[in-house]
DNA sequence: GCGTCCAATACCGTTTCGATCTCGCGCCCC
DNA sequence: GGGGCGCGAGATCGAAACGGTATTGGACGC
């Protein structure tokens, strides 16, 4: 399972359509078809039903959406807590030569 | 940022030494430090301090670590809900002929 | 100064990923 | 009932990413 798995599941479940899914992440429509399944394997279960209109959620796909969109959320929070961090409390000035208490 | 950098990050984090780490991870160690800075580089601000007896935590990498570990729990998580969710109400019974109202 | 331990770099083979092209399937329209 | 069109899925190919081995550079102890 990878970050980029999450992020297509979530705009497959939110579109509905691979396609409109790949359009809005910027990438053909195969790749993506081919990481739900590739994450569907890996979980062992199917998370859409197949239909002529597009991918619908099935209970297992809706139970992982909570997760994912927790997920994607998480690693943003991550990011922002690391160099929020890095602002508040700078790990050591360089100085290479004057040397400046702060 | 991918789910194996979280885990390489944790596992250095932890183990204070990126050999160290690379044993646990059953990778081989230049990957591990590559990817360590790879993750800095994204972020944007150094996660640790290189000392000569190993990696320290820097602020920005205790800060990281606290939501890596919880990114972490959520994909475990994520996995268990669906396939818990496909268990307690599996999709759609195939049933090719014969017709159970269940 | 040399040996040791650490992370970092160079280079290479393998694997994975995405793009293009094509196909099968079910519905709508006529 | 046949043709067209939407959909997802499969095959194939080139590019990027990943990991492994070999090697380098820096700091400490003797």
């Amino acid at each position: 399972m990878s970050l980029a798995q999450i992020r297509y599941f979530v705009a497959v479940a939110e579109e509905g359509h691979v396609g409109r899914a790949a359009e809005r992440l910027h990438v053909a429509q195969p790749p993506v078809s081919r990481q739900i399944r590739a994450l569907e394997d890996e979980l062992g279960t199917p998370l859409f039903a197949r239909t002529p209109r597009g991918m619908t959620l099935l209970p297992s796909g809706e139970a992982f959406l909570d997760h994912a969109r927790g997920i994607l959320a998480a690693v943003e929070r991550a990011g922002d807590a690391a160099r929020g961090a890095a602002r508040e409390r700078p790990p050591l000035t360089p100085a290479p030569r004057s040397s400046a208490a702060g």
